[in-house]
DNA sequence: TTTTGAGTTGTTCGA
DNA sequence: GTCGAACAACTCAAA
């Protein structure tokens, strides 16, 4: 019999359109699918609390699905290249089959692991798995990595349509998993001993894995991608496809949701929906060539950005208690739900680093923490891009107001009422700016500002010229320097 | 080769 | 109320 062969799930934790698994079975060869939790390798970046909690739902899912083609799913901890060529010592493996990452500690991960198979005559074999093309592989007509995302994009739409995915196997013929396995119980995922069941509505909204991937991708072609140009837009509103933690997971690949949405046929909020696949491919291509992305800014001269780093601020922030309630219903929405509203990121994001002078990699570090679809890739890249720190940055003078935002997406006040209840009673003219409320309107509605609900620390016109202030003063010292 | 125009997500101000 | 201009500097591609 030929020798087996090894699939090393990574990011890409399905079984249809994987290149990586299709090259495994390749000859009618038996496979082990393995999956390494190496905290070691990611170090800074080992995956946060809610990631971990989606881990542990989709390797569930992923196992469940290889039994039922005839492979077992090995589960292992440690550092991958110690891991890896002992199972393929034991199985008698010579190939391991693996996606690539964009990640820095992903591709350093890979380095060490191929060393390592290559020391025993071994072989580890990269395939794209969790993008449409490798960051490598386009350049723009300076011969350099492209830095704006709209020349990027275009690049990428010249070069034509993603190759159809591949089905998934029928069958994959499966070897005896060897000593040093896990159980899914004990990987240190979620919860982790001691810890306040922070996750409980978890459950009721996602279904980690590729069925619960496939159902909403199938759902959000089928009813929204329509009308996703404005719905995307509309926290209260369920205008968006909420693939982002099954993409981030690789539970379904870039190629499957690009034709997937090709094929609902409605043309103009199709492309919008697919500019936002191009952006994460945009996210993956930057933290590629700037390795450095989640810690600094791409932007030298915003290295001097003049933060006032506060812990309360910082807290307050991180609770929903900034007295914006669009923001606040925002990060309540994100601590209880894993996942926030596009625009409403956005939202919050510029009031933290604008409005309330935070370091915006405290921004990063919390919702790399809290979100079920944090990506290293995609929320650094974001971050830079509202803080005025990326390539590509918003214009400086471009800050979100909090009180219009609020009065343009959520003009109902749905979104708020829904994560703010103690506010619920104000009525829509009033309930984005509280503060702003007669007396007897707040009286009306049972608030006491400062007792039932905060006032913002700073209001939105000062919180706007102190950051214009800051950003202009990055300018004239990088002139004057 | 040089020049020119456009560029995810906003707000304010003045006509 | 609506509308256009202004608010940088730079990257990239097309003319």
């Amino acid at each position: 019999m030929t020798s087996p062969s090894l699939l090393w799930f990574r990011h890409d934790l399905r079984l249809s359109d994987h290149p990586a698994l299709a090259a495994a079975l390749a000859g009618g060869r038996h496979v082990l699918p393995v999956f390494v939790l190496d905290d070691a390798a990611a170090g800074r970046w080992r995956y946060g609390g809610a990631a971990r909690w989606w881990l542990k739902g989709s390797l569930a899912s992923l196992a469940a699905d290889l039994a039922q083609r005839g492979a077992p799913l090995m589960l292992a901890r440690g550092r991958a290249e110690t891991v890896l060529p002992a199972v393929a010592a034991a199985t008698g493996a010579a190939e391991v089959h693996a996606g690539r990452l964009t990640e820095p500690w992903g591709r350093e991960q890979a380095r060490r692991v191929a060393e390592a198979l290559r020391d025993d005559g071994r072989r580890l074999q990269l395939h794209t798995t969790a993008l449409l093309r490798e960051p490598d592989t386009l350049a723009s007509g300076s011969g350099r990595p492209y830095a704006v995302y709209s020349p990027f994009a275009k690049a990428m739409l010249a070069a034509g349509e993603p190759e159809a995915p591949l089905s998934a196997p029928e069958r994959i013929p499966g070897v005896e998993v060897p000593s040093g396995a896990e159980a899914l119980e004990s990987l240190d995922l979620y919860p982790a001993p001691g810890e306040p069941d922070w996750a409980e509505e978890f459950g009721a909204r996602w279904t980690p894995g590729e069925a619960g991937a496939a159902a909403r991708l199938s759902k959000f072609v089928d009813k929204a991608i329509g009308r996703y140009a404005t719905g995307r837009n509309l926290p209260g509103v369920e205008g968006s496809s909420g693939l982002s933690p099954h993409l981030r997971w690789g539970e379904v690949s870039p190629r499957q949701a690009w034709h997937a949405a090709r094929s609902a046929g409605a043309v103009a909020d199709v492309d919008t929906w697919l500019k936002e696949i191009l952006w994460r491919e945009f996210s993956h291509h930057l933290l590629f060539h700037r390795p450095e992305m989640p810690e600094r800014a791409l932007r030298a001269d915003y290295e001097r950005f003049p933060f006032e780093p506060d812990a309360r601020l910082l807290r307050a922030w991180q609770r929903g208690r900034t007295g914006y309630p669009i923001v606040d219903a925002g990060m309540r929405q994100l601590w209880r739900t894993g996942w926030m509203h596009n625009r409403v990121r956005m939202i919050a994001a510029s009031l933290l680093v604008k409005h309330l002078l935070q370091p915006w990699q405290d921004g990063t570090a919390w919702f790399w923490d809290t979100l079920v679809d944090a990506d290293l890739a995609s929320n650094s890249a974001s971050w830079q891009w509202i803080a005025g720190a990326g390539t590509d940055a918003a214009p400086y003078f471009r800050v979100f107001n909090p009180v219009l935002q609020g009065r343009k997406f959520d003009p109902e006040g749905v979104y708020v009422r829904r994560f703010v209840p103690e506010l619920a009673r104000l009525p829509d003219a009033h309930l984005h700016a509280p503060w702003e409320a007669p007396d007897a309107v707040l009286r009306q509605a049972g608030i006491t500002l400062g007792r039932d609900y905060p006032r913002p620390p700073v209001l939105p016109d000062e919180g706007r010229a102190r950051a214009l202030a800051a950003l202009r003063g990055l300018r004239r010292r990088a002139e004057a320097a």
